[in-house]
DNA sequence: GTGTCGATGTCAGTCACTGACATGGGGAGA
DNA sequence: TCTCCCCATGTCAGTGACTGACATCGACAC
């Protein structure tokens, strides 16, 4: 691929969460990630769309694990457990990396402007999912209603899981249950 | 209070919902704005934090809204019917303005950075929901969920009403049966 | 009539992001 | 092994979002 460094975008990525933790978002120019990454601004924006998208590399992988979980589930499966079954699968992915999404988790609860990144990549996974629970026939608004309640599960266990320790997976699994005997 | 022109930001709010409106988000600039409301670029900016903001004005009273409601609302009502109601509060609110809401919903829709923001705003409302729930003694968990699934009801029936028409409190009663409906 | 105060104007600066064009090394094919 | 092409990168200049510091001006109190 590239003939210079290998792996260019893996680099700015490191050097990104390096300089956002180190001395805040706010305080890094794509200048100074690109500088320590041994490349230059232009090529930073040339991998990614923004400053907030090196950190959420990661969304795509997480939106095809989505999609496939619930594609393959038991066609018996109703609406909400398929779309459980597969944030579930991506919360089992995300507890094998948890320094990684620890210190990432802080970056952007530190930045308001990285929590909106967040949420649009939460917002764009639920569609992900509702699309794939339409393509099992399941009817739009159900399908919604199900995917975003699938996506808040998944969203609220994992500030949880980075908060207070264990495992995502098992967090995702005792929110679940609250949302199942909530109404 | 002002000692020119009152109501500088109402008319920059004007201004900006004609020009999004006419050529786009990204072809507007905050000088375009200013200009239009008579007022200059850094006067722009001492009324709204960024370019998207003025698009979100209504955000606080919606949150006063719902915090309002929950707090009012019957101490027999559960965590979920509490938030649910507060929500259709302001989606009857909104329903007296269709038109307003409708134009400013197409803009949104066209402008993923708009989308971001908006994401952002129901966040937030999400949370007055909660700490709200949380003011009747409900437990974080349950108030977050209850919370959030709430916003999500407002959320999809609102889109669903700018694009079909009726009632946005109607749309929203209906999004709410089949959330109870779902488990 | 004078002084204070808050909203506005002015100005200069930083930085995110973009388009156009140049370059250089690696790999495919002769 | 040489050559040509391609693509990732570098270079450069420009636009526009936002900010801080300071000047101003009109309303209102006194």
């Amino acid at each position: 691929m590239g003939r210079w460094e290998p792996d260019a975008r893996g680099r700015m990525t490191a050097a990104a969460m390096e300089l956002y933790a180190e001395r805040g978002f706010d305080q890094t120019t794509a200048g100074d990630i690109a500088e320590r990454a041994g490349v230059t601004e232009r090529t930073f924006f040339r991998h990614f769309t923004d400053k907030r998208e090196v950190l959420f590399n990661g969304a795509e992988a997480l939106e095809n694990t989505v999609r496939e979980t619930i594609l393959t589930a038991a066609p018996e499966v109703s609406a909400l457990e398929a779309a459980l079954a597969g944030l579930h699968v991506c919360a089992a992915l995300i507890d094998e990396r948890r320094d990684f999404a620890v210190r990432r988790a802080q970056i952007i609860e530190a930045t308001p402007s990285l929590r909106e990144r967040e949420l649009l990549k939460l917002a764009r996974l639920a569609e992900v999912a509702a699309a794939a629970l339409g393509g099992r026939g399941v009817p739009e608004t159900a399908a919604l209603l199900a995917a975003h309640s699938a996506v808040t599960v998944f969203n609220l266990s994992f500030w949880h899981w980075v908060r207070t320790g264990g495992t995502f997976a098992g967090h995702f699994t005792d929110t679940a249950a609250a949302l199942r005997s909530m109404t």
